[in-house]
DNA sequence: ACCAAGATTTAGGTATACCTAAAAATGATC
DNA sequence: GATCATTTTTAGGTATACCTAAATCTTGGT
């Protein structure tokens, strides 16, 4: 498999704080599906980045910095899984698609996306926009 | 900067070929942002792949296989950055997001978004949506 | 046909993220 | 509070794509 970037330790970090209230080596190792030499590994370049504390033999702390990031990232997930689920992709696909493209994304275009969310899923227009995007699909079956 | 993957590699010598009528080691070199050892090495691997003829001194050239996947990344180039353009994504932007999404995603998220660009630039509805959205945008701000 | 200039390859080295096996720390149980 | 099972870290090693410097090939001008 391919190599993880920080910013899925942090993402998977910031999932296990909230979620077990802690983020362990293990857990982490487990989750991005690597052995857990490397992630003690990665956790002191992520503490020399500035991202997390990192205490021996007890896990992963994100520091404000760190929180930001995740935050970011969880949003830019966001926008790219419910678009996508939105114009009928299939849950799980949405969201592994999702995990992939928050990575490589420009401001702008997210910026964009976000915009065109909104309007799908908020106006009157959206709406009518994603029925008849539906109806002109049976039509091409 | 990032290092590079089969896929970027086929998809600049597709494009020498076509414009140059050659794919030089030095050219792709300046191409991708990468000394041309570097370039010689890789076209060593794609040669072992099946993907490129490779000619010492001479440069490389796509076998089929290697064009199908050209072709193939060229088309998915093509829906992200057309698809960005269309939703208001300034074109310089849209080609270098497209330049990454093609890399990573998943067959049937491109089938759906091919055809969301289809209805957006060929039905009367999807037409309308845009228009809509251009409205929808002006009030945001 | 030669030779210099330019391009390419060879040789040897770096950085990064991963791995396995072994050692050390933790913590649950008696 | 000692022991053992579990978790984590340490130590040492692999693979990959990149680099620089030096050697080699190719080619255009004479």
């Amino acid at each position: 498999m391919r190599k993880k970037t920080t910013e899925e330790y942090i993402e998977i970090i910031c999932l296990l704080e909230k979620q077990e209230g802690r983020a362990q080596t293990g857990r982490i190792a487990e989750a991005i599906n690597v052995k857990p030499p490397s992630v003690t590994e990665m956790l002191r370049k992520l503490e020399q980045k500035g991202l997390i504390v990192y205490e021996s033999y007890a896990g992963a702390t994100l520091t404000p910095v760190g929180e930001e990031m995740a935050r970011d990232l969880l949003g830019r997930h966001r926008t790219f899984a419910n678009l996508l689920e939105l114009l009928g992709v299939e849950g799980e696909t949405a969201e592994t698609d999702a995990c992939q493209f928050e990575h490589h994304v420009s401001p702008e275009t997210l910026e964009r996306l976000r915009l065109f969310l909104e309007f799908l899923s908020e106006s009157p227009d959206g709406r009518g926009c994603l029925a008849a995007f539906k109806e002109f699909q049976r039509h091409e079956r």
